[in-house]
DNA sequence: CGCTTTTAAGTTGAGCACAACACAATCGTG
DNA sequence: CACGATTGTGTTGTGCTCAACTTAAAAGCG
């Protein structure tokens, strides 16, 4: 509880640093996806799906960590460009499943090289990859749990 | 340069966890900063004239990572809230110079309590949040300079 | 000095993120 | 079964982010 004023700034230059990275990690994705037409959100989508197809909204949100209010638009551009299919499921009409087409299976081929063009503009080695991650989903899972509306819910 | 198809998915991982971390980190900062006013991009701006008053809009640019498309708008929000001023320098009248008004300069006693409240959900020994910081920066720093867009300027 | 180039900010348009709200379908309980 | 609560998705409004373009001022150069 006895914090100096430097580990104030230093928190403060953690949360900028995680800002900062983040935009420039989507502005690398932006690149790599351009010739596949497709945003760094949607490309997450999209990965989703590839490992298992159909996803409710739902799933996705929770995999995402994303709401309806962002994802509703966003699947109905995936769905304008043909990557995927919207519809209502049987059992219960609210749930929209969300499904690749056959386009947006086949996009998976185009997509292969990303990951590789990543892993070498982050270059780090597997041990530093697996350290970083883990304690930046550390501070992430910390967070989300200090978010006062977020605990507020009792679910 | 053998990298395994693992080590392609940790780097996406990875990737994932930043943007996660972010969007949390700001959802923190939302629920901090939502007594003040401001947002998180608005408060980084006011950070940097907490420690220099006045500025020019690309000196905060160059600090922030942003460009005049996202710093326009965000600083006429922070003019109309009356917490910075921004006039044309007189030297250059390309230049204009953001300065903090006496209720901008106010506003630092309110925030005082922000950093404390950050330090406290991240949870991190100073030794760790120095080494996070450091190689978080280092990931950005490098995934900046491979972005082709950035390089092809002749800078 | 004129004229081109460069530079600083601003504008526009598309997409993301999220709060707040709307609404219909389903569930739960009496 | 009825009816209030919950759930799943969508909509609206505000703000951020960036690419591409515009405009005006300044700098550089023949």
């Amino acid at each position: 509880m006895t914090d100096t004023p430097d580990n104030l700034r230093l928190n403060q230059q953690l949360c900028f640093s995680l800002y900062s990275a983040s935009r420039a990690l989507t502005g690398l994705y932006r690149e790599l996806l351009a010739p596949l037409g497709v945003t760094y959100p949607q490309y997450l989508v999209l990965l989703a799906l590839w490992e298992k197809s159909p996803l409710t909204v739902s799933e996705l949100g929770a995999q995402l960590q994303l709401d309806s209010g962002t994802l509703s638009p966003l699947l109905k551009r995936l769905e304008l460009l043909g990557l995927l299919s919207r519809n209502r499921a049987d059992h219960d009409e609210r749930v929209v499943l969300v499904a690749l087409t056959e386009r947006g299976t086949a996009l998976r081929a185009e997509a292969v090289t990303v990951p590789d063009a990543i892993t070498e503009a982050i270059g780090l080695e597997r041990a530093q990859l697996i350290g970083l991650r883990d304690q930046v989903e550390d501070v992430a899972d910390r967070v989300r749990t200090a978010i006062p509306t977020e605990n507020a819910k009792t679910r």
